[in-house]
DNA sequence: GTCTATACGCTGATAGAC
DNA sequence: GTCTATCAGCGTATAGAC
């Protein structure tokens, strides 16, 4: 692999294990098997590689809920793919954790992936659940945006509640709290 | 006020503005108004000092919580005054936050008060939610530890999602469509 | 209790040789 | 393209005077 490649892999992995500020160019050059010289040559410095990374890490979950969401059939059952999904809890999302990093926030160029990539996810699951309205198959008395959120919003509060617990189980409950929820809003079970 | 009481307040701002990995003893001595001496005769380290701010952020937290919990007559009055609590999202989750750290997942030692803290709000939800149930107030349909680990969830995920977008209204579409979900379970609201 | 002095490795770069 | 200096400042303390 070649030496630019290394470095967006290893930036990726440490972005991940210990965000932004935990990360220093000196571990990713060294995780790369590279010198500093040639960091410095393939990116202007510590902000242009991770926005590099952090670019490809969302380009990958994107890739992912896609499969997820085009998975199932009806809205409830690409809304439950994406929630159902495999995830190690414990590791966290590779792009929401970069939301709690106080120098990406604070950084447009930084920021500005993790909020692309949020935007897309809230639309996309908005548009199935709003064509699962429209199909007669959810009841009309919820609000796709909200519920999009929501859904959103419990994977990644999930990854919290795992990390401080140290265990998977946290996150599987929530999920499955959601799933629950959502299922009861299907037209076809009209009881919890 | 007394110094070390200066101390574990400049810790509990800074570890709240920048995480654990983020904050510096330097930092926290300048903003305190101490020197470097004082802080380590009041403290034996960064650990500890940290593990003080994060007690008390605890204990704040849990305190706040009790006070929307017993604020509704029925279990979803209270879920839901825990949940529309007002909130600024951009700021984040005190103690939530620390989770993302990956210097306190590491340390039993300040990863406790961060586990207590989710444990318990988690117990407390699931309590609420179960003697819903029991009252009949809510159908029986849903599981109370998985709807507690999803409320909880919610607000923390909103949380990453409002911190993406640089804005508050993720945060309170999240909080909408799991109040909205969580309603449609009330016995007294067949239809959603 | 608080202060200053001292220490050593790390951070995030730049410069210039090869 | 990659390597090895070199650098000023920060991070996280410890020691000892006052």
């Amino acid at each position: 692999m070649e030496t630019s490649e290394r470095l967006i892999e290893s930036a990726r992995e440490l972005l991940w294990e210990r965000g932004y500020v935990g990360t220093s160019p000196k571990a990713i050059q060294e995780r790369a098997g590279a010198g500093q010289g040639s960091m410095y040559h393939h990116f202007r410095g510590k902000p242009d590689l991770a926005e590099a990374a952090m670019r490809r890490s969302a380009a990958e979950l994107r890739a992912q809920a896609e499969v997820q969401m085009s998975t199932g059939r009806t809205a409830l059952e690409k809304a439950t793919a994406y929630l159902m999904r495999e995830r190690d809890a414990l590791r966290g999302c590779r792009v929401g954790r970069m939301a709690m990093d106080p120098d990406v926030i604070t950084s447009a160029q930084l920021r500005e992936p993790v909020r692309e990539t949020f935007d897309w996810l809230t639309g996309h699951l908005s548009a199935v659940i709003a064509e699962g309205i429209d199909n007669g198959e959810l009841r009309p008395g919820i609000d796709p945006d909200d519920t999009a959120a929501l859904i959103v919003a419990v994977v990644q509060g999930g990854y919290v509640l795992a990390r401080a617990a140290d265990s998977q189980e946290p996150f599987d409950r929530a999920v499955r709290g959601a799933v629950a929820l959502l299922a009861a809003q299907s037209v076809t079970a009209p009881e919890a």
